[in-house]
Parts: C-alpha cells; structure tokens; sequence
RNA sequence: GCACUCGUAGCUCAGCUGGAUAGAGCAUCAGCUUGCGGAGCUGAGGGUCGCAGGUUCGAAUCCUGCCGAGUGCACCA
C-alpha cells in the first residue's frame, strides 16, 4: 500500500471533521506545498471560504485551529488561504522506509492494469535501412513504456512490425543489381551500403522515369515473390534481420511478437476484396481508396495505381493478425508523430471496416542534432553505432583516468554502462511531443542532468555503505534524523509510487526521469553537508544509513524501468 | 489553404488534470576538498511564461483570436 496515499486520506479525513458535512474531500484538494520549509502539502481554502461566505485566510486559520497534528502529521499550519501539512518522520517515514526496505525491486510496483493485456507496437525498423540515433527515441521510449506498464501490473506483450518489403526496398535492390562491385561481408558495412544504394536508387529514379517503372516491376515481382531478384531481397533481408537483431539485443530490448511486412500482402488483399464488396473501399483515380472525407480525414490510399500496396493496406492487415493472435484489451503502437494523420486514416478506417478495438498512436517528436538535421537522403546521417562508439570512448577515456590501477575488462564494463545510459537517459529526458536536439558534446559531457550524474550518485551510495560495513538496517531509525534534507528525501521516496502510476498512466517516461534526478540531488545535498557513516549520534547514523539503502533501491528500480544498468563504482 | 504538434532564463528543458515568490541543467561570475568518491556541493546574476482578449477568488496551465516554428495533407515509408 501506498503510504502517501494513505496520508492524504487520513488528511482529507481530518479536513472533512474539521469542515464539515459540506466539504467533498478529493485527492485533488491537496497540493505539493512550494517550499519544504511551509509544509508537504497544502489544502488552499478559497473554495470552502467562498461557500461559508469567508475571507479565505480567515477560513484556514479557522480549519488548521479545529485539526490536531496526529498519525502521519507531526504539525498543521495555517499560512494565507492555505492550511499546510508536515508529515512526520516518525510515522510517515519509519513507514515509507519500511515498506521500501520489505518489498525491495517491488517497490513502486501496483496492480492498476491487473487482467489487462496490452499490445505494444514499437521497434518498428526497416530492413535495407540503417539504424541512426532518431530512431534511439523510438526503442528507449517503446521499452520504458512496456516496462512502466508492466510495472503497473498489465499484462504487457511487445511486438515489433519490420518493413521488409516496401518500395524502399525494391529501389535498393534495383541499385545493388546494377552494382558491379562486391558487396561487403561485415555487418556494420553492409548496412551502409544498403543505404547507400538505396540513396542512390532515389537520386537516380527521381530525375529518370523509366527507372522509376523498372523498380515498380521489381516491387510487384516481390509481392508476388517471383522474380530475378527474389534469391538477392532474401539474402540482403536476412543481413538487416541480424544487424537489427544485433542492435536490439545490444540495446536490451525485449520483444515477443515480430511481425513482417512480407507476410501481411496476402492477408491485405483479402481485406481489401471484401472491403470492395461492403463499398468501403472504392476505386479512385485509378487507385483503391477508403474514403474519409466525412471524418475530415481526406482518403486512406491502399492500392497504387501500379498495383502494388502501400503501408496503409498492410496496417489493416497487421491491425487484424494482432487482434487474432494476442486479443489485446488495448494496442499502443509507438510511431513517431509524421504519421499522425495515418494512423487516424488507420483507425477510421479500421472502424469502417467492422474492427473496433482501443488503439493508441503514442507520438513522438523527431530527434535532430545539434550539428545539423537528420535526413536520410544527404551522407551526414548520425548513425546509431557511431554515436555509440563515440560515447563509448568518451566514457572509457573519463573511466581510464579515474582508475589507473582497473583492469581493461574493468573500464570497459563500466564504460558501457555510463556510455548506454547517457543515451538512454538523453532520449527520455523529454516530453515526447517535443523535438528532441541530441547534443552530443552535452552527452559526452556526462555533467549535470545526464544518466552519470545518477549512476555517480548511486555509485557513491554504495560507497559510503561499504564504508559502513555490514549492519543490518534499521528502518525505525529514520525517526530520529531532524534535517531538512532528510525529511525531503522521504517524501520524494514516499512520491515514487505516484510516479510510476502518473507516468505510465500519461505514458511519460520523463516524469520518472526527473523524479528520479531529483532524488539523485536531494541525496547529493544530504551527502555534502552531513556525515553519514561518521554520524556522532548512533541513531542519526543508522536512520542515515537506512537512507542510503532505500534511495539506493528506488534508485535501481527506476533504472530498471528506464533499462538503465547501474555500477557499484564508476 | 486545411489539419496536428510546439512557443517558458543566453542555450537545452521541467512546471502532472488552474493554486502561494515560475524551477533545473548548461554557460557566466564568486566560493567549498588534511573529512563518506569534486562526474559533486553552495551562492550570484539572468524571465513582460510568443502577443491580445476571455473564464475564475486565482491562469505558464483552461477557452478564443492572432503571430512564429515544425510536421502532415493520393500513389514514399
């Protein structure tokens, strides 16, 4: 049970006896007080005042002199129109710490999604493509969201949808067919040369219309999959498949389902005859159409006048072999926010089609760099791997220098966990609807709001624990620390349910982020100002080191949802 | 032109469904180490919350209009 929550019942109780019948308490009515030093939290009165016909300051004064500090609350103030509460350590504390102490990586966790299965599309790469640093915003947002639900107690089952088979790929494979040279072996290089091709493909087909026809009949031959070409999408399909997989599995992704674009033409085509035989889908201008004009929506177009499929026909499809494979209560599919209009034209149309099931487009804004803008035609594309290598040197170079005596094995351990959690942490640092401008020499820079700062906090936590030896830990003890920094430690420790809760239920892994970063900086300031370990009073000690153990577990739960690996020394 | 998203400090961003003096990081300046890890901590300067109305006891937050930016709007994905 969440003992925030159980205080502000007990408050809203205790108001209710104070005011009177009239009063309908809601969790809304209490607010976060601005400063530790009035309060935890704050009832304003404006309300209450206006209904018995009161100047509010009057009214608060009138209700904090009716309460009695008891239970949670160590004091009642009024302050203007608010009445302020101060919970106390002895009680809302010992019992926060407690419950953090007896249910450990659990902590945080509820059962609000309990029996509800959601369906979480993300990971949604194209095969012949590389993978760059906006698509990092995608994988980092897909897996937190998964694990904050799960966190939550839905029954959760990601899956990812791979384009492997759209007119991207026909123009590369054209390109590679003309290519007299020899196709590299390594992994990594064939994947830029998929893009290279296919960026040539472009180029060549945008200023020559005959070879815009000869990638047309290469796509419809795969459709069908015939052709010359078939044994060559195969091959270089299977290359893309084991690099994507390579990145996921680097990344730590988790992914139940996998689903391919290849596989949903079959299944599109019956979807569209019977929708041409229930009138919803309708010939136009040589095309096959969903019309949405009366939703202002414009026209969903499936088939090409050439007549192969775009993506919009294969999202039927898809759309139906999730619902007969899963039966999601709800589908979440994490796209970034260019497709918004397609999605709206895929759910209407869905609709239309007789399929009415929950589903979410959760949106997200592009990642640009600081250097300069992403775009997949020019050369200047940031890959995802070179990003990496570079934080990954930053991060051994900083490690290095820190720790002269590590073994190579050592640094390098370390410097993967700093160097992927400063990407993680950067990509989830943000409202998702807002653009996100990557700077790389910010995250290289591993200071202030970055995942470091939180691993080095952790790390120092652990540091003064080892340096405590082993006790055991007192929980109780917390009621004897007096500081103000220890009291707001508790109330952020006390808040974490609530954040978990509100972030998943907005979908905002940001929220959590900063929850998170702020306890990081309320620990900093406990730890720069008072001793721990060289406590002179016993209990004040061993209520500090109770601390350190439960910031350090919401901390590791927290990264744990966020896919951030914590180290014990960095 | 229409639709969606966004406009908060020099820069990058918080501010959850309206609540007290609008916060943080970076950058700038000034400090803190014989103390538990300085990837840290403390302090200072820096804001007409795009503009104008409206609703409300109360608006960065809700509504309307305007301005600005991004994205999308039939054969790309």
């Amino acid at each position: 049970m969440d003992v925030l929550l159980l205080a502000k019942q007990q408050i809203l109780r205790d108001l209710k006896a104070a005011i009177g019948k009239e009063f309908a308490p809601s969790m809304d009515d209490l607010a976060p007080a601005p400063d530790v030093a009035m309060g935890d939290l704050a009832f304003p009165c404006f309300a209450v005042a206006k209904a018995q016909g009161k100047p509010p300051n009057e009214m608060a004064s009138e209700i904090a002199a009716k309460m009695n500090p008891k239970e949670y609350l160590v004091d009642i103030r009024a302050a203007g129109s608010y009445v302020n509460f101060f919970l106390s350590n002895q009680t809302f504390g010992v019992e926060v710490v407690n419950r953090i102490h007896e249910e450990g990586e659990n902590y945080g966790s509820n059962d609000i999604g309990k029996g509800i299965r959601v369906l979480v599309e993300y990971a949604n790469l194209n095969t012949h493509k590389d993978v760059h640093v906006g698509h990092l915003r995608n994988l980092f947002l897909g897996f937190s969201l998964i694990s904050l639900l799960k966190a939550n107690g839905y029954d959760v089952i990601p899956c990812y949808y791979i384009n492997d088979l759209g007119a991207h790929v026909a123009a590369c494979l054209w390109a590679i067919s003309n290519d007299r040279g020899t196709p590299p072996v390594d992994a990594t290089e064939r994947m830029v040369y998929l893009g290279a091709k296919y960026a040539e493909a472009v180029k060549t087909s945008e200023a020559d219309a005959r070879v815009k026809e000869v990638i047309s009949a290469i796509h419809r031959d795969l459709e069908e999959m015939k052709g010359p070409l078939l044994p060559l999408w195969q091959e270089t399909r299977a290359w893309s498949l084991e690099y994507l997989h390579k990145v996921y599995d680097e990344l730590g992704l988790v992914i139940d389902r996998k689903y391919y674009e290849s596989e949903m033409i079959k299944p599109a085509k019956e979807i569209i005859d019977e929708g041409i035989k229930k009138g919803v889908v309708t010939h136009s201008q040589g095309a096959w159409i969903i019309d949405l004009e009366t939703e202002k929506l414009g026209v969903n177009l499936l088939v090409k006048s050439d007549g192969t499929l775009l993506y919009n026909a294969k999202d039927l499809a898809l759309a139906y072999e999730k619902e007969s494979d899963v039966h999601p209560h709800r589908n979440l599919i994490v796209v970034d926010d260019r497709q918004a209009l397609v999605f709206k034209q895929l759910f209407a149309s869905l609709k239309k089609l007789g399929h009415e099931k929950e589903y979410s487009h959760i949106s997200y804004a592009h990642v640009s760099m600081k250097e300069g803008a992403i775009s997949s035609r020019k050369g200047n594309v940031p890959r995802y791997e070179d990003l990496r290598d570079k934080l990954l040197e930053a991060a051994q170079t900083s490690t290095r220098d820190r720790h002269a005596d590590w073994t190579d094995a050592q640094v390098r351990d370390v410097a993967h966990a700093i160097a992927f959690t400063a990407m993680r942490f950067t990509m989830l640092d943000q409202d998702r609807k807002k653009a996100l401008t990557f700077d790389t020499q910010k995250a290289l820079s591993f200071e202030g709001r970055t995942g470091p700062y939180l691993l080095y906090t952790y790390a120092r936590i652990q540091s003064v624990r080892k340096r405590a030896g082993r006790e055991k830990i007192k929980p109780e003890m917390v009621a004897a620390l007096k500081d103000p920094a220890e009291h707001a430690l508790l109330m952020l420790l006390g808040s974490y349910p609530d954040v978990v809760r509100t972030a998943a239920a907005h979908y905002a892994p940001e929220l959590l982020t900063l929850h998170l970063f702020t306890l990081c900086q309320a620990f900093s300031d406990l730890y720069g100002r008072l001793p721990i370990v060289q406590a002179e009073d016993k209990d004040v000690r061993a209520g500090r080191l109770a601390l350190c153990a439960v910031v350090s577990r919401v901390l590791e739960n927290g990264f744990s949802i966020l896919g951030m690996k914590p180290v014990r020394e960095m």
